[in-house]
DNA sequence: TAAAAATGGTGCAAATATGCGGAATTAAGC
DNA sequence: GCTTAATTCCGCATATTTGCACCATTTTTA
């Protein structure tokens, strides 16, 4: 998977504890001496899940979370001292981000990383409501993460071309109607006339292969065009009426 | 046809420039400095569809977009600069919604509206200037959504071909009276003159057939056409001979 | 009551639509 | 320029729809 993890502690030893423990699993890891510098770079170049330590030189580590959740919804890990801060983990999401006491076991860090990993994979993967839905398209087991292009199906990638993409896209978007052959060749294609192509049907038919394990189906309005629908609810009812003209 | 659109553009030359293709091709054309304008008159006089351009003294076209959307699913035309835009493009509703980069051809405007003014109609229904609140269409046991184009009878769907369906939909929507033969050729098969042929009659056989063991029941009137009726109320008054033409 | 006109039903074949595999063309990276 | 991926094109097999011919039945008209 080799996820990306930036940590901001302006401990070195503890920075590079915990470096060789995650990377020992798999992870890339990055190590900022202090949150702004974290966050300069993260604005740019995003990770996939943050470790902050609260006392740290600049701006401290609940700064820089509200910093970063102004724009993102990685999950992040504070470092925390005690309960000296815990008023403020009371604050905390506690759906995306979680925190740690020092002192504290690199091993259970580790494998709190990995579980903070998962759940937002689970969360990602499921159909849940989720914070950034503008960015997010979800579709039974089906997640399409507009930003990054990233596509997964049952939370492993799923690998899409660009016209693929933008097909599966638009029935998302659209799951609650038949969209037509037309409507397609024109939003997806620029196709201002109708010309008498078929193009979008092979398109769905690529599209339908590459997801034939899903739970979402790209069902055939007879007549009229397609339209996405959910095994695992809308199985019953296949077969309906269609088209006009 | 005749349709009415709105234009709202801070540049006059552009507005013309539109307002003079549009005419050409028979559409009536408001114009508006701006988009609060439109608002305005659009609350009270609503438009078949609306081109919008993103840079606006005052509130900017997306702010407009979604007041509109929070009354009206008229379709609506975004004018943006360029890809400066790309990011909240990305969150139209492109089913109904579109966009046209500047510099535009007026001649690809012009097509890009009438695809869309049809695709309007294939949705929404011929009878045209209905907001589409009105997407389900039921009559006695039957359910049919015009979104999903899913038709069912007594809960169960109720596939239909695609003639069959824009026949049943056509008497639906006329259950108060009844539609004479010509009528149904001339809507629903678009001839123009009255030829002596019985293809209606085929499609109300097939639709008789289909919806058999519905409360629904499509009745003749000799000599005229036909008229739906429902079993459990009308029962008492289902052939007389009505005549005319 | 018989004949004519209108409608209903059955079956079939032409027309249309869709799915699918693979070739051909185009686009993209090196 | 060459290689690979992506897209489109091309037939063909299959499925579905639809119009029509033909006959039966009903209604009207004479």
């Amino acid at each position: 998977m080799n996820k990306l993890i930036y940590i901001a502690d302006d401990d070195d030893n503890i920075r590079n504890l915990l470096k060789t423990f995650l990377e020992r699993e798999g992870f890339h890891v990055t190590g900022f001496p202090n949150g702004d510098k974290l966050f300069e770079v993260f604005s740019n170049s995003p990770a996939d899940l943050i470790i902050l330590d609260v006392m740290m030189p600049g701006h401290d580590g609940f700064f820089i979370l509200k910093e970063i959740r102004k724009t993102s919804n990685v999950p992040i890990i504070m470092l925390t001292a005690k309960d000296s801060d815990a008023d403020y983990i009371q604050g905390l999401d506690m759906g995306s981000d979680d925190y740690f006491t020092k002192p504290f076991s690199p091993v259970k860090l580790v494998s709190k990383v990995k579980s903070v990993l998962k759940r937002q994979e689970e969360i990602t993967g499921k159909t849940g409501d989720k914070p950034d839905n503008d960015a997010v398209y979800e579709f039974a087991d089906i997640v399409i993460n507009r930003k990054t292009k990233e596509t997964t199906m049952q939370g492993k990638p799923l690998p899409l071309t660009p016209n693929e993409y933008q097909l599966l896209t638009y029935l998302i978007s659209n799951r609650d109607r038949a969209v037509s052959r037309a409507e397609l060749l024109d939003k997806i294609w620029g196709y201002e006339t109708q010309v008498e192509t078929r193009v979008a049907d092979d398109t769905v038919k690529r599209l339908r292969k590459k997801i034939s394990k899903s739970d979402a189906k790209i069902s055939t309005i007879w007549g009229y065009g397609f339209r996405l629908v959910d095994r695992s609810d809308e199985d019953t009812e296949d077969d309906d009426g269609d088209n006009q003209e």
